[in-house]
DNA sequence: GACGATACGGAACGGGGGTTCCGGTTGTCA
DNA sequence: TGACAACCGGAACCCCCGTTCCGTATCGTC
């Protein structure tokens, strides 16, 4: 997946790698931006100077984790397209990486400590993201089905805006997401 | 403004505090939730001490930060009340209020400490919150203008979203709130 | 102006958590 | 199987930051 591959690792490294990366996920997910380098540790059965030489800061372990998300949205882009076009595959897109997001709310919390850096990883996937998600959005306004003002820029601006509001433990206030997801895609309907 | 009246500030306790909120403003809009409590005293020329005195936590601080947020929140729909009812007054009072939380966006990612002592505090004003726009809510359903589903339970979740987005900064990641301003409002119409 | 109550300042404390270091271990290759 | 490089574990390090403590200063009142 990575373009430069420095060498290759050792097989138990490799083990640990995977093992680390699982564990990350899990924690994040559960722990969100506290999360904590020793318990990633532990869970993954692995010292801290171990994690430490597969990432060599936290920011860079966020940036994995980062990175896979995309994947995995540009996986379900790419679903979509195979399936449907212009408005159709939009909303479906939407709804189907907001049902991923939902999954493991608690890790979006984790977006707000991305950093350059970290997001510099997932650079690639992200671009090939707006190629595709730009292709249904294009079609859709071919269409007339899409609010006209609409772009691929704005995508960000929404998924920073569900995933918080997914994220968010706002203590005493009552929290009703599916509800903001059915008013965005009314919104974005022409 | 508060219901208990504990007892009477001597002069120079009184000139303190005001001090220490005005510069917890400045500075929680300046770092967001990274603001540190010896920054506030320094920017307010005051001792940590006399920083604890006051707002014996810093979560304290925080709830006194939002609680006089609602405040403002409040006046502004009592503003509109005045002025309009139904679907102008509801998006009238939105709109207003999302420009106050743009002209200090990064104070939005306070938000994410407050807890439940930070917001009893805010719990009154809240209260009357909730009945103002659930005025505007009731009449424009009646008028038919808003989207069938919508109560003023979905309002914290809209503004939590907004807000997110108003103040996060991820890294590389084109942003436009006023876009999704429209969306939001789009979608909320009947 | 003097006295007690109320406040103030800011050095010091404590613990939380990312990061480093290095002696020991394990995989790999000849 | 021996030898070396690559890797591992986890105690220790250190900085950051909220909070406390207490000697000193100031206000209000008689």
């Amino acid at each position: 997946m990575s373009t430069i591959e420095p060498r290759q690792l050792r097989a138990d490294a490799r083990r640990n790698r995977e093992r680390i990366v699982d564990a990350a996920r899990e924690v994040f997910a559960r722990c969100g931006a506290d999360a904590q380098m020793d318990d990633i540790a532990a869970r993954a059965g692995v010292g801290v100077g171990t994690l430490y030489r597969h990432f060599p800061t936290k920011q860079e372990l966020v940036g994995e984790i980062i990175r896979s998300k995309f994947d995995r949205h540009l996986e379900t882009a790419r679903a979509w397209a195979d399936r449907a076009s212009g408005w159709e595959a939009l909303e479906g897109f939407l709804r189907e990486v907001w049902s991923h997001m939902a999954e493991d709310s608690s890790q979006q919390r984790l977006m707000w400590l991305v950093d350059e850096k970290a997001m510099a990883l997932a650079e690639t996937t992200r671009g090939e993201l707006i190629e595709v998600v730009g292709g249904f959005i294009d079609q859709a306004h071919r269409d007339g089905t899409l609010r006209a003002d609409f772009t691929v820029d704005d995508i960000p601006t929404i998924m920073c805006a569900v995933g918080s509001a997914m994220g968010s433990e706002m203590a005493a206030m009552p929290r009703n997401v599916d509800g903001l997801l059915d008013i965005i895609v009314a919104g974005l309907r022409a």
